[in-house]
DNA sequence: TTTTGACTTGTTAGCGCTCACAATTCTACG
DNA sequence: CGTAGAATTGTGAGCGCTAACAAGTCAAAA
């Protein structure tokens, strides 16, 4: 900076006021300061910058299982939208979201001075343990709920099940199953409730809940619990239809195991999705879904940190973007209620 | 710091010693200090640390695509393995790998002053691209072959695609046709290659190639074609009954349009992926493929770039790491050659 | 006891930038 | 023509840390 100066005959400090913006430089100075620097190539240290300002200018990441579409997508969202506002990113990624593996990121995160962070963790104990954690800044969850005090931005996930449920039961089927996900994660909870109170609302029977682990083995093995009741029309397992699995990747376990057991989908039982996956179209069959819009969600996330960040006191501290139903073959409405 | 010291009763350049570790301190100086940090909860100010020692530990990525799976895992490893040693990691996403959105990726994390950058770009022009750019960091990449001189790690895409048709050569299979990605990634091309090698030197005939871009409706595409020929036997499409798809999502597409012409899996076609994703496993029916660790590949590339960043030569500036083969119900050996 | 050398600790000067303030120049009006 | 007020530019200090050197301490050897 001291080369450029002495280059263009000013003071380092005209230089620095080119460089920020500053309004009170002559047109003159900045014109001959701008092609001092061009030509120099020269491009101001971020760390004396951060020193002597006490801004760091970057931002942290935790996330927990980014391989999947959802995550790795909401990160692309995050990383683009910090860059775009002049921000770094940095991205830690977590296998699992324990509490000390939490503490051990934001440590790690904190030691270069990060601003603010934003946090990719679904799970209730992951957010749990976030609120608990005394954060040395900002933390904004995404998809973390809003039952603790931290701000955040989240998917309506109970509306896009209820969409989902709404859709069989107006197709013609009288009541729907579910697949749900683990019980600790927030998505996986409120996809549940969604599907409960459209059921309920609708006068429809409650199926009893299966469970499987997000992973197309355990909707794999879902399936082949519900096969097995399609077959067996007494009892509880009478009328199974139509199924709602809380993610695509089960949904692609269930339609297997269906399959296996020589069902058809949709005629036998129509099968819907979640998060609409690029994969899900070419399902056999393409898969009835809720898309959710993961980028915006990731980009939301850093409006609502910085608005902290930078003093905008935001009013809303939470965020809830609506989600899109997308029909597919694997619902196709049913012209004959069967079995009549 | 100057507080931590004053606590102790020491110089605040002792407090830097023992925080960097150096030998010469007592143990009972060290101690002391130790416990002041702790209780203070002091950290130590990485801006100032990057300043003084003009030395950022920052590490850039620069990567395309990285909604997919095999990018996300890479970043994931890459992420992991720098956290471990030290370093910060910030990823740059970018849409397409233009010449000019290199660029400025490149330029946003010089800005930070990172000291060395990773690149995640598979298709050729990037790598020519990055080549071209005059890095102001070593810049290490990933999958970007090794036509050029910049040091990288690549999975053995060639003795991959070799091992999947002699795989279906040896199931019985006269020949094996191919679903390539685009002409302009490295990793499509090398796995044509190898395909193509296996077929020669097994003496076996070489069909006409087909093209998808990697997404599952391009594959659905080159899976009617493919239908197509089977159902027309004469001419050069006949005896076709194996297919090597160029990724698992391409496959995805493949199986669908070959189970809407009423061919069946692997009965009437062999089908073979690329790649492993999750739900590989659980396609109609579960699909032979290549595993790639894609985390290891990542890793590999951090120690790659430290080599070059903390002086040790490399003597190896190129990695390449093995692939495995994964046979699944897609592929079953047939027993007697059909049509015969 | 004295001296030597190794070990431990303290002192000073920046790293490259921005902030606050001072100094200078320019503009416009009486 | 003089001068207030604004616009522009320069000066010095300091952000928190480490490198290099200086100084002090202690043990073992002479």
């Amino acid at each position: 900076m001291t080369d450029v100066a002495r280059v263009a005959g000013v003071s380092h400090q005209t230089v620095s006021r080119v460089l920020s913006g500053h309004p009170n430089v002559s047109a003159k100075t900045r014109a001959a300061v701008t092609q001092v620097i061009e030509q120099l190539g020269y491009r101001r240290n971020s760390a004396a910058r951060a020193l002597a300002t006490r801004r760091t200018h970057t931002l942290g990441v935790i996330a927990v299982n980014t391989t999947l579409h959802g995550p790795a997508s909401t990160l692309a969202g995050v990383q683009e939208a910090a860059r775009e506002r002049g921000y770094l990113t940095s991205a830690v990624t977590l296998r699992t979201a324990t509490q000390t593996a939490l503490a051990e990121a934001m440590h790690h995160l904190a030691g270069w001075g990060v601003e603010g962070i934003v946090a990719v963790t679904p799970q209730r104990d992951a957010v749990r343990a976030l609120a608990a954690l005394e954060a040395p800044c900002p933390v904004v969850t995404v998809e973390g709920g809003h039952t603790l005090d931290l701000p955040g931005v989240s998917l309506d996930q109970n509306l896009g099940a209820r969409l989902i449920t709404e859709h069989l039961l107006a197709s013609g089927h009288a009541t729907v199953w579910h697949v749900a996900g683990p019980p600790d994660w927030l998505e996986s909870e409120a996809r549940t409730q969604g599907w409960e109170d459209a059921l309920r609302e609708a006068g429809a029977e409650v199926p009893p809940l299966l469970r499987g682990d997000w992973s197309p083995l355990s909707g794999y093995q879902a399936g082949q619990q519900l096969a097995g009741r399609v077959r067996a029309p007494r009892g509880r397992g009478a009328g199974l239809t139509a199924v709602f699995v809380a993610n695509d990747q089960m949904a692609l376990g269930v339609l297997r195991a269906l399959r296996e057991a020589g069902l058809r989908t949709p005629e036998d039982v129509a099968v819907a999705g979640f998060d609409d996956i690029p994969e899900a179209e070419f399902f056999p069959p393409p898969l009835t879904t809720i898309r959710q819009d993961f980028a915006s969600l990731g980009r939301a996330s850093i409006g609502l940190l910085l608005d902290h960040i930078e003093g905008r006191t935001a009013e809303s501290t939470h965020l809830v973007v609506a989600p899109e139903l997308i029909v597919r073959a694997s619902t196709a409405r049913r012209s004959l209620p069967s079995g009549e």
